[in-house]
RNA sequence: GGGAGCAUAGCUCAGCUGGGAGAGCAUCUGCCUUACAAGCAGAGGGUCACAGGUUCGAGCCCUGUUGCUCCCACCA
């Protein structure tokens, strides 16, 4: 039984029914099919501390159109959904939630601090899952993962171990990024670069043994009690001589050497630098080639370290600030500059990080980034746009060794043992208890691993990896990854090598880039504005397809789009539009096709049916290249133009006397039209397109698991066009006539159609001037109409007929000469234009000769038009 | 310092492999024409940033310039 379709189009009545349909019949789920070839997407996991935001609706919103296509031509479609277990972030959550009960990681422990974060991760975890439901993301949520599930991790500890055992993991003292409110390392992907106000302050370091100063300048002052040496560059006349000697840290007394350096670049403030080997990353590769020793300043927490007493437990700025101040009166402080100066800091809480000092596990890039720079460049994975591969190459081709150890608590447990006894590392698949080599007692690492860790082997991890699963087999590699530049370098490139590394093969064969969705202003959306826009309001007050509709048009691959209050509306009226347009044919509908069945066409076609059913043919094919080429918009917004600009403003007003007449044909066609129309349209507005097919005829038992659309060339009827374009044309210029003189529609006028067209202009097609020209009656002649020499009557001209209406005085004679006249001119200008063109040989003889044929067919009709334009004038005069 | 993107109607943006520029919104005019006023019909509005070049032909390809944005690196 067909259901009815409700008055009004009310999104929020039945978008979730919807849903829950789908879900429930199963069409989400996908199998292995040897019958049909796969289609794979992984979707990039939320984090499970987030909420639905524009991003992740424009990010879903762009497979769920490519996965829906891809199931309804016929694939074996799988979405894998899932979620991020996202370590820092969630972290920092509880760690804040905690901190509200007065409450520390400390005081409650490792394990019960992750008790809590799993209860947290169920509790909060499910919540932006069911968000993106509400968008109608076509999932299998039969297959839903998360970062830190069993297969996961066991993916996970599998690539750690095997990475160890081949040399391409290692543990080292490096410098790394330090952030002092998370107290974790970061790796140099996650610093952020802030651009802060500053200082350059100019300190002298007295010579020992007297004869002057070394002048050094630094940023940040408080780093000078590590300071170990002092650099020049060794080619620097001024200082060549003074390598060698030693120097005396002010306020510390200690003696430094000044060293040569390449490092130390002569043209570059005094030339002289103060070398701060654990508190600086240059600094550190300075004190690695001299052999300088190592002074931590700072701990952890960025205070001052107790070997400086007088500053200890000072923050690393009040020390700056105290520091600053006994340089002063020491008589030390050559000068303060201000400058402006980019500072790194931590991309989750924003805190200034610290280069520190410290024993770190590492993955040695260069090997793993070789083969992925080979994949991209031979075409196994290509970025769509491809521009982006550039920065694909610019960052794989400079990458340096990946710091994966995080001190956190939440996350995948580094899986290294420690020897007391021996001092063994045992880096093991399982748990060990005692020591391999010597029987020992052993401990385990307490670091996690960066949660980029784990991502980066999703797209292998959720499919079974280690394991050579079915779904394995079958859905690997999987197809397209849609995701936004923002995260290339962060997730991209590392699913790349992790997958090549470890299967063999590319994780996937494209990679569709998009942009940041941004607001009305073009600024980005963020808390700290306050000018995020809520997708589940938007949902709310809209609907899902709206939504989706606002973000996937006009958007171009890569390319940032503004959302706002214009575009979300203008997306609601289309559905609105298109909800009457169903409505209006639903209420059409007699006889046979009352009854549950596809519309089939009949046997005899009229001109319009020929007409629109040409130009939706012409509309599939395009749709279809679009979306192969991924070119979404494009896609989206021809649907747009036909289903209203076509079908809606002319089709169907073209077929009203049909319809009403109780025409079956009629009612086939544009059955047959519109519900193809709207399976091309489903990928993109899969509820509203739904709810309706569910009202017309159909078989089968959703338009999301019916036939995608294919072109057909019985379908094309090139003459029918030609035609449909003349009546069209004629309509428009009476139309445009009675405007211009201001006649309301109301005011009906006989017209006279002068044509030798008469295969478009006939009996037939008469009544589509009554109609859409508010014609009283039409008249078709094949000669002049005998036209009484005082009728001023109105003459329309175009390059297939002269149209006639007679209005009496409603017409100005002057006025219409004046206006022929007008049109004359500009038609002779065409004209001109046209015969330059084709008298000129490089044209006609270099051009495509479809081209020039076109020019020809072009300037014949302007010479029509002038000819009924002349007419038209002797007769006025 | 290296790389990339953008510049098209008043605003926001499309424009696929070169064949005389489009949409939405806004503006103006006229319409409640029984699917839709969240609508219908019409109108105005553009040296496609600037300067060269290639081509029969350039919004599109090449070179340079200007302005804005982003990424990477560096910043003692």
């Amino acid at each position: 039984m067909r259901k009815e379709l409700a008055k009004t189009y009310s999104p929020a009545e039945f978008e979730d029914r919807l849903y829950a349909f789908w879900n429930e019949s199963g069409f989400f789920g996908a199998e292995p099919d040897p019958d049909k070839k796969p289609f794979t997407i992984v979707i990039p996991p939320p984090n499970i501390t987030g909420q639905l935001h524009m991003g992740h609706a424009l990010d879903n919103t762009l497979q769920d159109i490519i996965i829906r296509t891809k199931r309804m031509q016929g694939y074996s479609t799988l979405w894998v959904p899932g979620t991020d277990h996202a370590s820092i972030a969630t972290e920092a959550k509880i760690v804040e939630a905690m901190r509200k009960e007065g409450l520390s990681k400390e005081d409650l422990g490792r394990e019960a601090f992750l008790e809590r974060a799993w209860a947290w991760k169920e509790q909060y975890g499910g919540r932006i899952i069911e968000q993106l439901k509400k968008l109608g993301s076509s999932c299998d949520w039969s297959r839903e993962r998360f970062t830190m599930d069993e297969g996961c991790s066991r993916a996970v500890r599998e690539v750690f171990v095997r990475l160890w055992e081949k040399g391409l993991i290692y543990r080292g003292e490096r410098i790394i990024n330090w952030c002092p409110h998370c107290k974790t390392s970061i790796s140099n992907a996650e610093v952020d670069y802030d651009e802060q106000e500053g200082c350059f302050w100019h300190i002298r370091y007295p010579l020992v043994g007297g004869g002057g100063y070394m002048e050094v300048a630094t940023t940040r002052p408080e780093t000078m009690l590590g300071d170990t040496a002092v650099a020049v560059n060794p080619d620097d006349e001024r200082y060549k001589q003074l390598i060698g000697r030693y120097c005396i840290l002010p306020l510390v007394g200690r003696r430094i050497p000044i060293v040569a350096d390449e490092h130390a670049q002569p043209d570059k403030g005094t030339g002289c630098v103060k070398i701060t080997p654990a508190h600086d990353p240059n600094d550190f590769e300075v004190g690695r080639r001299r052999h300088l020793p190592m002074e931590v300043a700072l701990t952890e927490d960025a205070k001052i370290t107790d070997n400086y007493p007088k500053y200890a437990g000072m923050d690393r700025y009040e020390a700056r600030k105290a520091i600053v101040e006994d340089l002063k009166a020491g008589g030390y402080l050559a000068g303060i500059e201000n400058i402006t100066h980019e500072v790194g800091t931590c991309y989750r809480c924003g805190t200034t990080i610290e280069p520190m000092i410290s024993l770190q596990w590492f993955v040695q890039m260069e090997p793993l980034a070789k083969p992925a720079i080979e994949a991209v460049r031979d075409g196994r994975t290509k970025f769509v746009p491809e521009r982006f591969e550039k920065n694909y190459f610019n960052w794989m081709e400079n990458t340096q060794d990946w710091c994966i150890s995080r001190q956190l608590w939440w996350g995948h447990r580094i899986p290294a043992f420690y020897c007391g006894d021996c001092g063994h590392i045992e880096v093991s698949r399982e748990d060990i208890g005692v020591c391999p080599e010597c029987g020992g007692g052993v401990t385990r690492d307490p670091d996690t691993l960066d949660t980029w860790f784990s991502s980066a082997l999703w797209p292998f991890s959720t499919l079974g990896w280690p394991d050579k699963t079915a779904d394995l087999d079958y859905f690997y590699p999987t197809n397209t990854l849609v995701t936004g530049y923002d995260i290339i370098t962060f997730w991209v490139s590392r699913m790349i090598f992790s997958a090549l590394e470890h299967t063999g093969q590319v994780p996937f064969d494209t990679v569709l880039i998009h942009g940041l969705v941004r607001d009305a202003q073009g600024r980005k959306m963020s808390k700290s504005l306050g000018n995020g826009i809520d997708p589940l309001d938007i949902i709310d007050k809209y609907g899902a397809d709206a939504l989706r509709f606002a973000l996937a048009t006009g958007n171009s691959p890569g390319n940032d789009m503004r959302f706002s209050d214009e575009k979300i509306e203008a997306a609601r009226n289309f559905s609105n539009k298109i909800w009457n347009a169903a409505r209006f044919i639903l209420m059409n509908l007699t006889g046979a096709l009352a009854a549950d069945e596809d519309a089939a066409l009949p046997d005899e076609l009229k001109l319009e049916d020929e007409w629109i059913l040409s130009l939706y043919n012409t509309l599939v094919g395009e749709v279809t290249e679009n979306m192969e080429n991924y070119e979404l918009g494009v896609a989206l917004q021809k649907l747009y133009e036909f289903i209203w600009d076509i079908f809606c403003d002319w089709y169907i007003e073209l077929l009203k006397p049909r319809l009403s007449a109780g025409d079956v044909s009629a009612q086939r066609v544009i059955v047959y039209v519109f519900t193809n129309t709207l399976k091309l349209l489903h990928p993109f507005m899969p509820f509203i397109t739904e709810e309706i097919w569910q009202s017309l005829p159909h078989a089968g038992q959703s338009i999301m698991i019916s036939d995608y659309p294919a072109t057909n060339d019985k379908l094309n009827f090139p003459e029918a066009q030609v035609s449909m374009d003349r009546i069209i044309t004629a309509i428009r210029a009476v139309r445009n006539r009675r405007s211009e003189m201001n006649v309301p529609p109301s005011r009906k006028a006989h017209l006279v159609i002068v044509t030798d067209r008469i295969d478009s202009f006939s009996e037939d097609t008469a009544v589509f001037f009554t109609r859409l020209s508010s014609a009283s009656a039409v008249e078709i002649k094949t000669s002049a109409p005998e036209l009484e020499e005082d009728d001023s009557a109105v003459r329309i001209i175009t390059d297939s007929a002269s149209l006639y209406i007679p209005m009496g005085d409603l017409v100005d004679t002057e006025k219409e000469i004046e206006r022929l006249s007008g049109e004359r001119q500009k038609t002779i200008g065409e004209i001109e234009r046209l015969e330059k063109k084709l008298s000129n040989k490089g044209f006609t003889e270099k051009a495509p000769a479809a081209v020039v044929e076109g020019e020809r067919v072009k300037l014949a009709q302007y010479k029509d038009t002038l000819t009924g334009i002349d007419n038209a004038l002797s007769k006025l005069k």
